[in-house]
DNA sequence: GCATCTTGCATTGTTGACAATCCATGGTGT
DNA sequence: ACACCATGGATTGTCAACAATGCAAGATGC
């Protein structure tokens, strides 16, 4: 019998998932300043569990608070948005590699399953970049995992991918980027497939170098203002 | 003027830092279930301040929290110890990197001066690892903001160390290593001042890969049991 | 007319009481 | 005697009122 592991979700969880979304598909914008009552008011919430989630979502660095000042939503500048993906670059570089050493088989075949149907999307809806952002984030989830390395999952799942994610409604891929990325992915599987952890770690932090140089050009095109 | 920037510490900061350094120093030893109201009377707050600070805790990983059934510190296996090293040996790396194109020569000279000190320390204090161990995480705390880099500054400092400080105190470092740690240190510092990035990198990683081996190695041997 | 100080208001921080949930102990039935 | 269920106690989650702080608008002096 499995155990129905309901395990009451609190208040304050459910406050911080909440503002978690909101922030992260720009209902909150950055910089705006939100004050609490409003929040309540906007979440059906009271102050006590919403102010357990602010502190959470304040560690986490989505959102700065001062004291008796109030909070806002953290408002990444471009320069740091790069900074971003330099970190990912080295970590989930080391990711790749732990899930080359220590991904099941099983995990594996579904990886490769996942990519064929990302393709079948890019090519039926051409143009709508939504799914491969989606399914880029479902990649990079599932390597992450893959790691088997709880703190490196938590840090990458919890942190950064959120703080990405925050601008990435804004980051339409360029016309050809999907399928070029789509490739990458397929590269890097193939290695992790292969056992070869070197070479994983390798091409994934090529792959996030390039996307990086993609938002670096369109940043100095004057295409992406933030 | 220099502004004084008292910004009033609200009670949920001074619980923060309270737990934090508490479970640091191994004052709240791993595995500990800890009561609410025994905090409270222990570090003389009410328990919503005290909520937030767990709160806190809890999304930076420090302690785990089950809803209706407490709190308890976090503890890490000796495998997951290992793994912190893994994700130190490429963020580190990457904020030697940086460092070395960012930093001022000012901090470059003050950082070559905290070494000189911590020589000293190391010549007189004789088998006092403490100072050492003081110094290592000073030297690398200099090198994580030195790459202007906030959110990987963040992550280290907020995240990694506070939970490898937390084993640190068991963690008496082998006789000889202080030095040998020292002269890593300097290579490092070194490249740095050179604005070799690429060199600087490649010394902190193996510098924190013997670290990582001299803990395993440990482990190994039974010296050391998590 | 401009700058500075003061006062009032709005917002945040804190507190203690109340409600909901879980754990353990003891009892009962088989 | 063992297993299961029920009840009591303790602990956590939630709420609403109170206190403290910062911000802004208005008044006053230069």
């Amino acid at each position: 019998m499995s155990q129905p592991v309901i395990q009451s979700l609190t208040r304050a969880d459910e406050a911080f998932d909440c503002l978690q979304t909101a922030i992260v598909i720009g209902d909150l914008a950055p910089g705006e300043k939100i004050g609490e009552v409003e929040l309540c008011s906007r979440f059906n919430l009271t102050r006590g569990p919403l102010r357990e989630a602010l502190g959470r979502l304040e560690s986490r660095g989505l959102l700065v608070r001062r004291p008796h000042a109030g909070v806002k939503v953290v408002s990444v500048s471009a320069d740091e948005l790069i900074e971003l993906y330099r970190i990912r670059e080295v970590m989930e570089g080391l990711a790749a590699r732990q899930a080359a050493e220590r991904m099941t088989d099983e995990e594996i075949r579904d990886l490769q399953a996942t990519l064929d149907s990302h393709e079948k999307m890019i090519e039926e809806a051409q143009g709508q970049a939504y799914y491969q952002a989606e399914g880029d984030y479902d990649f990079h989830h599932r390597i992450a995992t893959g790691s088997r390395n709880t703190k490196l999952a938590q840090m990458l799942l919890g942190d950064l991918y959120y703080m990405v994610r925050m601008y990435r409604y804004r980051l339409s891929t360029s016309a050809g980027r999907p399928h070029m990325a789509l490739g990458e992915h397929r590269r890097i599987v193939e290695a992790i497939a292969q056992r070869d952890g070197e070479l994983a770690e390798f091409l994934m932090k090529r792959h996030i170098n390039a996307a990086r140089q993609n938002i670096e050009q369109k940043i100095q095109q004057g295409v992406l203002t933030i």
